[in-house]
DNA sequence: CTGTTAGCGCTTTCAG
DNA sequence: CTGAAAGCGCTAACAG
């Protein structure tokens, strides 16, 4: 029993014949090791935890996918935690680590606080958060404030000075920091261009969604000075911009400029330009970070800092 | 001990009074009972595992996004298996109730073969089909070909006589069948109306997804005599029929009627005629049957059949 | 109704 | 290098 356990851990510590026979013996024997056991005795779980908001939204379940990919080749098995409300956000970033047991915590996309990240630290869990950071838990992810920089830079670069800033609530109750990073970046490149930051072209739209983009969009478009471009926190957004867009007659790009953020798959069929992140490579990455950690933990937190490329496609021109 | 098991597993055999005492211990204590241990005494791995096909498409993510929901208020993880390759999906069809360890099993959009769905039976395991059905096993579904011929009566009813069909592969090696029963229904559609059905009038894409349908439906408008409608298998490639639509300068519904199936969310957001089909729904109670059968199995296989509906927006119109 | 006890099937010492 | 043996922390069967 012990020399068959050594050699399914691939224990070095035996000789080449036993180590044959015992393989032989499984193999005819069809014998698989009862893992509820094996978590037991060695006292890991073999179990990762993945907390992620909305995980149907297409770039959720892309960077998902990248997580799924890796770990589906380790030995852990990834559990879930879906969350659709700020309840469950503020429940499963508070209790999780705690309640049931995991060798490891993915988080994606939500921003812990300090006194989560703190209590996170603490559990003595490995946790990675993914397209977010903290200053005391590894990460991987963009510079959103750069990505901002990058699709407004675009949009000046083409000669468009009323430029449009549509996203998700600034603050919200879920903490995602991206509308605020990109916001930023879009004021840095307008004061970069000289010119002013005017908030009336800044719509937020209290939920995440093409209709409710679609009804910011409308507002900016009905102000007496229309904005001639439009740059959108995501592509789903985007597409609302684009909808409120051709309900108005407006030609893209002719007469609108749009650009969006992400990349998504229905982004290049709708031949969206958009700022390219990637997505399920950073799932990928977040999942190797965890596995690297749960292996031999880092001294210090570790930040990733993936590539944010533009995509020039069809909904961007020179104003006219 | 004993006790205190006793209480965390509600076991009635317990005093009101020593319950409470128990109870407030745990509680001072901080107590969260070991689930390794758990599972191994108890020999059921609290675990059920779920079989997706490329789980990023949004109709299988929605119908994952019901599972989740359901699975997270009960006692039982879930992990995902995401198939991306014809070895991968015969390979966890054929593996996966024997080497890993499941309480139970549920597979979404994949039809077993006669001899997979054999051995999923005396694997014991109890098992569930989401979207798909086999004479051996449970499952939750809509009917598809009733769902073809709703979508091809429409058009009929439109006044369309030259209907297109475009799906995937009709023979693909994920042994998808939506595709199939969708054109049996089609063609039942046609017959009902005396309309032939011109193979002529049907395109297969190689691959799910926009692209590909985009292409097939150029081909279908390339002929000498194009159809005024098309039927798309899913909205994703009405999607492609739209683009394609676009390109030639065709005007949607004016020109060419177009209709999709599954309503997923973008479907509403493009205006797309489609058959709406419930998505979260079918996973939410395929893994309601799971658990029952899992509870208390069930003498025969029990098949859930979900209702279909119309949904009429705006790339439908009668034939000019 | 409650305390005691024997496993569940592994991993991991510890001798040999 | 390889057997033997002691748990891991629960559940469930058994006495009391």
């Amino acid at each position: 029993m012990g020399t068959v356990s050594r050699v399914l851990n691939q224990h070095p510590a035996v000789s080449e014949a036993t180590r044959a026979a015992v393989q032989e013996a499984i193999a005819s024997l069809n014998y698989t090791p009862n893992p509820s056991a094996r978590r037991l005795s060695s006292g890991r779980t073999l179990t990762i935890a993945i907390i992620v908001p909305f995980f149907t939204r297409p770039s959720f379940v892309e960077r998902l996918r990248g997580v799924v990919a890796v770990l589906n080749q380790s030995e852990y098995q990834l559990v879930i935690y879906n969350v659709e409300t700020p309840q469950q956000r503020d429940l499963y970033l508070h209790d999780l680590p705690r309640r049931s047991r995991f060798d490891g915590l993915l988080i994606l996309s939500l921003t812990p606080t300090d006194a989560e990240a703190e209590r996170l630290q603490q559990s003595g869990v490995p946790v990675v958060l993914i397209d977010a950071f903290h200053p005391l838990l590894h990460g991987v992810g963009v510079d959103d404030v750069a990505g901002g920089a990058l699709a407004t830079g675009h949009l000046i670069a083409l000669g468009h000075r009323d430029i449009g800033y549509i996203s998700d609530l600034i603050d919200c109750p879920y903490r995602f920091i991206a509308s605020r990073a990109r916001l930023q970046g879009y004021c840095q490149a307008l004061a970069a261009a000289q010119i002013p930051c005017d908030p009336r072209y800044q719509q937020e739209a209290t939920q995440h969604g093409v209709r409710e983009a679609r009804e910011a969009a409308r507002l900016l478009l009905d102000r007496p000075q229309p904005p001639t471009a439009v740059f959108a926190a995501s592509d789903t957004q985007a597409f609302g911009v684009l909808q409120a867009a051709r309900a108005r007659g407006l030609d893209v790009p002719a007469q609108l400029s749009v650009i969006g953020y992400d990349d998504i798959e229905m982004a290049e069929f709708w031949h969206l330009t958009t700022v390219h992140q990637p997505l399920s490579e950073s799932g990928a990455e977040g999942a190797r970070l965890l596995l690297a950690a749960m292996a031999a933990p880092f001294d210090s937190p570790r930040q990733i800092r993936q590539p944010l490329t533009l995509i020039q496609r069809q909904t961007t021109a020179p104003r006219v």
